[in-house]
DNA sequence: TTTATAACAGACAGGTCTGTATCATGTCAA
DNA sequence: TTGACATGATACAGACCTGTCTGTTATAAA
C-alpha cells in the first residue's frame, strides 16, 4: 500500500485536483505552471503525472469536477425549493446569484478558461460550450414546463445575463454584483 | 533619418502596434511572446524596446488603442442617427451589435485582459473598470435626458447584458448572438 | 524476510520567455 | 566625407516551462 497521502487521509489524486483548483480558479491556467502545483500540494512530480498524463488532462479534469459541482449545488439548493416549475426556474436565478456572492468567486470558470485558450478547438471551449447549452436547456424546460411563452428565447435571454454577471464579477469584484442581478 | 518602416510608411510604433494588437487580440496576452511579435512585424527586438518598454508597456498600449478605437466608432456610429436621446440610446445598442456581427469579433479585449490576469491591482483591471464605467455613464446620461425612469438601473442591466452577449460571442462565436440579443 | 508498490527527491533535456548587449548597416544632414 | 542615428541581426543571461529519468524510502502483502 501507498505511503500516507500528504497532509490527509483522501485520496492522492483527489488531493492533487483539490491543490491544482484553488491554483488554476484563483491564477488561471497558463499562470499556474506543474511545478506551482506539485510545490503547493507537496508531492513529487512523478505521482502528479502518474495520475495526470499532461498538464491539458490535468486542466481537463479541473474543468469536468467544476462542472460536476455546479450541477451538485444546484440540486442541493433546488431541493429545498417549491418543486413547482416557476418556483424552480427562480431557484436557478437564486442560485447563480448565491454564486455571485460567495468571496471566493472569480468569475465563471469556464468562461475563464475559454479566455485563456484562443483555439476554438481546445479543450475547454468544448466544455465551456457543453456546460452553457445544459444551464440554457435545464431553463428552457423549467420556462415550458411553468407555461411561459417563449421558453427558448426567454432561457437564450437570461443565460446571456448570467454571463454578464459573471464578467461583471470578475472584473468588478464580489458583492458588486447581486443587488442587481 | 531613419530607414524606411518595415512593409510601409507609417510610423514603426503604429506599425508595431498594429502587429502586437492582431495577435493579442487573436491569440491571448500570455500566448503571445515578445519573439512573436518582432517576427511577424519583421522587426528587430531592439527596435520593439526602443519604443516600448516593456511587454507590460506593449499590453497597456494596446488596451488604450482598443479604447480609443471603440469610442471613436461610436461615435461615428452616432453621428448617423438621429440626435434624440432616446434614438442615440438605440444607436448605441445597435453600435455594440454590429460589434458582434463582426466576423473578426473574438470577444471584448478587456473582458478578456482581466481574465487572464488574476491580480486585482494588475493594470488590465483598471483599464476594463474604467472602460466598462464609462459605457455604463454614457447609457445612463442618455437614458435621463430620454426621460426614462430609474436610468442608473437601466444602465446597470444593459452593461451587464452587454457583457453578457461579449462572453457568449467568445465561446459560441460569431454570428451566433446578434439575433438575440 | 522478501517483494511489489506508491510516493518522494531531484537532476535533466529541450524548449520558451523577457530583457540586455553587441555589432553591422542604411540614411540623412552638415 | 564624416558624423549622428534609426534600425537590423543576433547572441546571451537568467528564469521558467513541460515532461522524463534515475534513484531512494516507506509501507504492506506474501
Amino acid at each position: 500500500m501507498p505511503r500516507k497521502s500528504a497532509a490527509s487521509d483522501k485520496p492522492l489524486k483527489e488531493h492533487i485536483l483539490d491543490v491544482a483548483d484553488q491554483l488554476f480558479y484563483g491564477q488561471g491556467l497558463h499562470a499556474v505552471g506543474i511545478d506551482r502545483v506539485i510545490a503547493e500540494a507537496k508531492i513529487a512530480k512523478t505521482s502528479l503525472y502518474r495520475y495526470f498524463s499532461s498538464k491539458d488532462v490535468l486542466i481537463r479534469a479541473y474543468l469536468e469536477r467544476r462542472n460536476q459541482r455546479f450541477w451538485q449545488l444546484l440540486e442541493v439548493s433546488l431541493a429545498d425549493c417549491d418543486p413547482a416549475p416557476m418556483a424552480q426556474l427562480v431557484g436557478v436565478i437564486d442560485y447563480i446569484a448565491w454564486l455571485l456572492e460567495q468571496p471566493e468567486w472569480q468569475g465563471c470558470p469556464f468562461i475563464l478558461a475559454a479566455s485563456e485558450f484562443a483555439d476554438a478547438e481546445h479543450l475547454s471551449r468544448q466544455v465551456v460550450v457543453a456546460h452553457k447549452g445544459m444551464v440554457c436547456d435545464r431553463i428552457s424546460t423549467l420556462a415550458k414546463a411553468a407555461g411561459l411563452t417563449q421558453p427558448q428565447t426567454l432561457a437564450t435571454q437570461l443565460t446571456m445575463l448570467i454571463d454578464g454577471g459573471f464578467s461583471q464579477a470578475r472584473y468588478l469584484g464580489t458583492g458588486q454584483i447581486s443587488q442587481t442581478f
